[in-house]
DNA sequence: TATCAACACGAAACCGTTTTCGTGCCTATT
DNA sequence: AATAGGCACGAAAACGGTTTCGTGTTGATA
């Protein structure tokens, strides 16, 4: 025996009065008398009254939802992001939805449309590999006219005004690269992927002020490009084998984690003969052997950031007119010290 | 300049018919003749109309939103899970709305009342830590009472009558120390929770049920009880100093990494002093060194699986009269060979 | 020529709320 | 006694769709 959800029509019938006085009632106004309110919400609570969500939204054009696209969640990073997100935003009622891209454009774009067409009063969105290269943001562009507030982390892009959120990138390669120069590291290699994305570039201009500031020059051969699965070892290995380099910051975990072994395979001494750092202070970084240094993005912080400039946007409703004050908080990212240095 | 979404009200006074003529056309609907057909899909297309979610939601009485309730978001396997969850759903145009329940019986609790109230078709749940210690789950008998489909996953409770979908944990626990036995070893220890689950019960059953049927006796001092957060290596150190025991079966993949770390540090061959397998194959294990045999739990899958269950009992609406059968589904685990065996 | 179906479309109810604007009644004031 | 004002409540529109049930027009048929 299924039990259907009481509606105030329900309890109106029920206690024979009009349905705005239920309304009314529920919320306590002033317009009702103190014993039908009473009376009122002794039925309601006894009943178990709820409102309907889809009816408040549709009427208040509110849906309390926030809509997330991310390109991937079986990924550290964007999953402490998510946390982050999704913490803030259920602490002020919010509601979470999201949507994996999976890297793809197409992904990306479906389900942005789909959920802009009501579901949620605005979005925070990490773009895909896809979207970056291909340059098209007319989604995004559609989504920003029609008022619909869009928070942009991590991979962003100039062409959508509106809220993001970055880490430093370029800052914290450099600032890694010096900690090495500084133990006395001087031919120090960069990992990065083929697929270049926004955050990589950052990282390798990172890495290279940091070599010229010092003197150091940049050499071609130093840097490995690996696809993104790299299951085939040999380019690495031929890359151990050729190059002579002391130290190595990657532009991920994975990579560096792999050198590391790969390292170790032939005999080197971390961080004696080569030492390393990666980005993104993932679990991966922590419980290796030796534990690897690694910069630590703050995805959790990033994530509260995003969620709150967008819930405040949401809010403080479009103040249409100087709708140009656009923020972009940058995240500081941190480097954690392990054995691999 | 905000562009306001156009509704079919719009649509309606610019081309001069009504509201229903044009809602027929852009459904194709016979009743509507060819040519104001195409007038009226032309002017939608030209204008990029989508008809609002939420006012279809609160007509049709269908989201097209499945919530998701899952005790942590920064974990592999359940974020293995939930992709699982969302790739299905979404192939089959629905949402997914996540909430976290942090292990907490309120938030939980919470968030299921919050979702139940109109904004999904039903939920896919796996039980928080403290909801099973409660053993308290009337939110869910509400949820069910309502009508509303339910799939638990993982942590599932025999107290609710829904879909489940489950791994044989026992069945795995079993196969993994016979593998162990196989391997010639003798005293098999078992690292475990403090915090006492459903799943490192069944896990320690299997445990024992191994060593009974090839006539090993349980002992006591071999279970090693865990804090979920063991900062203090301590208990883990003595233990591993005090007892004699060539293999360890580990109810999560962390205690394993740890185990395996600390038996490196203090002069132990891997895998010929200390086997290790660990439940859970996440990425630690995948890139320890040496790699960590692990029993695959396959979370895709078992996402997949719950997806498609709940999905089926939304869409073949609930046969009120024989509401009784539902299913359980088990997921086979599969033990993953590396290194550390 | 009267009848009738088929066709093409519109009116209106409905989903479950919120909110504005009446309105009837009671009490207090002059 | 007439008026004003406040109180307590109801009617109805609105949010943006879907869907049922008319209804007027047309062309074919008897």
């Amino acid at each position: 025996m299924i039990r259907r959800k009481v509606t105030l029509k329900d309890i109106a019938r029920e206690l024979d009065v009009s349905i705005s006085t239920v309304s009314k009632a529920l919320k306590n106004s002033s317009e009702i008398g103190r014993d039908t309110r009473d009376r009122i919400q002794a039925f309601a609570r006894l009943y178990n009254y709820k409102p309907n969500n889809i009816a408040v939204s549709l009427k208040n054009k509110r849906t309390r939802n926030i809509g997330v696209i991310i390109p991937d969640i079986v990924h550290h990073f964007f999953t402490t992001v998510f946390r982050g997100i999704e913490k803030y935003a259920n602490s002020l009622g919010y509601n979470v939805i999201v949507c994996v891209s999976d890297e793809s454009f197409d992904k990306e774009v479906i389900n942005t449309e789909l959920l802009a067409n009501g579901s949620i009063d605005g979005f925070i969105i990490g773009l895909s590999a896809e979207t970056q290269e291909k340059q098209d943001y007319t989604h995004l562009k559609e989504v920003t006219d029609q008022g619909i507030p869009v928070v942009l982390f991590d991979r962003v892009t100039e062409e959508i005004p509106c809220d993001k959120v970055i880490i430093d990138d370029e800052t914290a390669a450099m600032e890694a690269v010096e900690f090495l120069i500084q133990n006395g590291k001087k031919r120090i290699a960069f990992f990065t992927t083929t697929h270049k994305l926004g955050v990589s570039e950052k990282r390798e201009k990172g890495y290279c002020k940091a070599l010229a500031k010092h003197g150091i020059p940049f050499r071609e051969e130093l840097v490995l490009e690996l696809p993104f699965q790299f299951e085939e070892e040999q380019l690495s290995r031929s890359f151990f084998q050729n190059q002579s380099f002391d130290a190595v910051l990657s532009v991920n975990e994975i990579f560096a984690i792999r050198g590391m072994r790969l390292a170790r395979e032939l005999g080197y001494d971390i961080p004696g003969d080569i030492s390393f750092i990666g980005f993104t202070d993932g679990i991966l970084s922590k419980y290796a052997v030796p534990g690897l240094s690694a910069i630590a993005q703050h995805g959790e912080q990033m994530g509260e950031t995003a969620a709150r400039m967008l819930i405040d946007k949401i809010e403080n409703e479009y103040d249409e007119t100087d709708s140009g004050n656009y923020r972009t908080e940058i995240i500081q990212a941190s480097l954690v010290k392990r054995q691999s240095t």
